[in-house]
DNA sequence: AATGAATGAGCCTTCATTCAT
DNA sequence: AATGAATGAAGGCTCATTCAT
């Protein structure tokens, strides 16, 4: 999935030349910020990537963070489709989240540049632009918010868990993780790290019995994912 | 705890005016940072806010980054050292989490205008200074690895989880908690967090049995910080 | 030839737009610098001189110091085409060296404002720089040479005659004239020194003997330019 | 003469601690910028190499301009004393030429820092103090022009000549011989320079005739000077 | 729609000089 | 006399954005 298709994300048909260029535009600026970095990455270098004039940028985009967030808002919104998709065949809350944090890093792990941006670069933007970050990541935190729910219904999450908090645990973890992933030069396979990280959310750090540590080894395989990993 | 005795760290008194100097500089770093963001954060800003002329900055700083390396390199420090004060004074592996946690959390959580310079403004500097950040906090991971490896010897821990994904939970979730607090204002008390917090990373999302969920509601108070909380 | 005819050197029209503002910028260049002095000739004086913004003063020239030496490229290249058209119509070797210091003295007294800038404030630039400067005056001090060397060899000059330290005399006198010429207010007319600099470099300092003395006297004027030279 | 007595010129006995210092500030001005170059040339650094603290080179000199200033101020000073010496012993006036320009090249022959520092530095400095410049060149001035009004009243000089194109071609010739020697690295000897300077300030670039030519050249030795020098 | 030349606001850093001690 | 910490003015350069063509 090198071929940015995540960029158009799920629009059925092209719309046009526009869209075209839209897309080249964007394609542009996650090469040459995953490349030239977030002070690199000037729009004149952008343009030229993308084999357009400077202004014609403008014509597709408001301003320069405008390029970022909507880099954002097409990752996510893949992410977001593929999950519902997904989780949709998924039969146990368990499995859902372990697709969901599939889906997720199965996409950032064929995009290592894209990664770079979202997890790098995208931080780097001013304050008033995070508030848009929040709102594209909104759905995304729906699924999981929704995820959870369902598990806390059917007595599979713990009741009296704090919701939020465990999101925020989800996300936290998958966030490191994938930057980790990045920052060392995504070397290994993002997607290999999805059990291991599943099994950790799921049951946490505490051995609850000898015998619970005896039934997961099996489906786990930390051997294998660490010798590909370099520490972080 | 708005005296920014963080800066200064464990030293009992400041030497001499070079290190009031040297502190207010950083004091006020971090204030006119929390203030106007990264961009607004000149030096002129920062030298007019400390009471010092511009060229004083830099017979401290080597130059912008310097200080707010120096700022994270202070702060980390601090909580490295209460960290194995405290640390120390626990029996059990769970309590160490939980101390470590709620030193962090206390920590910050003392210092809003800190945690957004840690948790927001500090990611947004370049890729060349992000090795030294790391640099910097190697000692606090080398805490957590530490008591993670303890409790896997001592048969606490789930004996064949992956150490370093461990370790991103613990950190991610952490990251999270004080990013979202710090997003949303710093409104409620995040030490209130630790024991959610602690409680999530330990025994995870899934209810073993109904008699674990039982067990564990007493101690736990979800309903107090939600109230407090905005949703992000 | 106030009109900076020197700048675009023999092309004889302008090729665009482009080259309206290359010019209009060292012209401007020119006057600021001969006004306000090296220091004061800040990019921004520069600029508004030369009826541009001050970022387009970096669409034609890379830095500061790229302005000055395309200003010694200009002039020194239009002097050595100048010289090439008038040494091929010389006859003898004394002929060719007064030509091609009436060239030289011709157009910089023509341009005080450049004089004053290749005279003085060129050599107010960086170490790394003056290697620049070399390479740019070569084609003017080959001219020089060739001359020397024709001179040497239809026995016109002194064989056994050292050609660097006669070049260097030949320059260090045009020199040490228009600097004098420049830092004296450009009162008098540097052109009318030609002839008495040509002939002190010919016959140097001695009088063979009181004949030849007396036959040189008719072709000199010292009274002339005498009476408007202000002494330095 | 790498002593740097050249500093303190004649002064038969020198006064005091103060006199120390100011020398000693002096010698470290000559180093550092010869070493460091004009704009490595900072206050702060000439003081270190001196021994003293920053604020000390202000009780000796009003500026750092004074500083260049007195550096030439004293080696023209020394220069021109010592020219009176030699002179004084010298017959004719030929040979009170060469005394003079063998003064002048051994003195900053033996001096290669110095040199830089006036062939070079003192050249970057703005234009109000060139005037003073001017004033300390004077003496020196004047001792080539009684040179030239003496040997034009004794016959020896070509009677018509004017004095200030016969002075300038003088200093020009030797100012361009030394800033030649010092920017190819002082490689050569600089008094081995003197004769054929002289030689070619006192008879010009003509041959007169075949004699002439073969009673100099006993006396000239360009072939030695050829194979030290790199050409400029 | 596309261009790309032109704009000009904005800021980090240096370093000669001062002055309280 | 000597110190050296503190000062603060000053400017070259970048680059996101605009707009006439």
């Amino acid at each position: 999935m090198n071929d940015y298709s995540f960029i158009v994300g799920g629009r059925a048909i092209a719309k046009e030349r526009d869209d075209a260029k839209h897309v080249a535009i964007l394609r542009a600026a996650v090469e040459v910020m995953s490349q030239y970095g977030y002070h690199g990455a000037q729009i004149s270098r952008i343009a030229r990537a993308a084999g357009v004039a400077d202004g014609t940028v403008y014509l597709y985009f408001k301003n320069k963070e405008d390029i970022l967030v909507s880099i954002l808002r097409m990752a996510i919104g893949r992410v977001v489709q593929e999950c519902s998709r997904q989780l949709a065949a998924c039969q146990t809350t368990d499995d859902k989240l372990a697709a969901l944090i599939r889906v997720y890093f199965a996409d950032l792990g064929d995009n290592p540049a894209l990664a770079m941006v979202t997890q790098v670069y995208l931080r780097q933007v001013d304050a008033n632009i995070r508030r848009e970050i929040g709102d594209i990541m909104k759905p995304f935190y729906s699924v999981v918010d929704e995820l959870i729910v369902a598990g806390m219904q059917e007595g599979k999450f713990r009741s009296k868990m704090d919701r939020r908090i465990a999101r925020r645990m989800i996300f936290g973890t998958m966030d490191e993780t994938v930057t980790a992933w990045v920052l060392t030069g995504s070397k290994y396979s993002l997607v290999s790290q999805v059990d291991d990280v599943v099994d950790v959310l799921l049951h946490g750090l505490v051995a609850v019995n000898a015998e619970e540590n005896a039934m997961s080894e099996g489906s786990l395989s930390h051997e294998d994912s660490s010798t590909h990993e370099t520490d972080v």
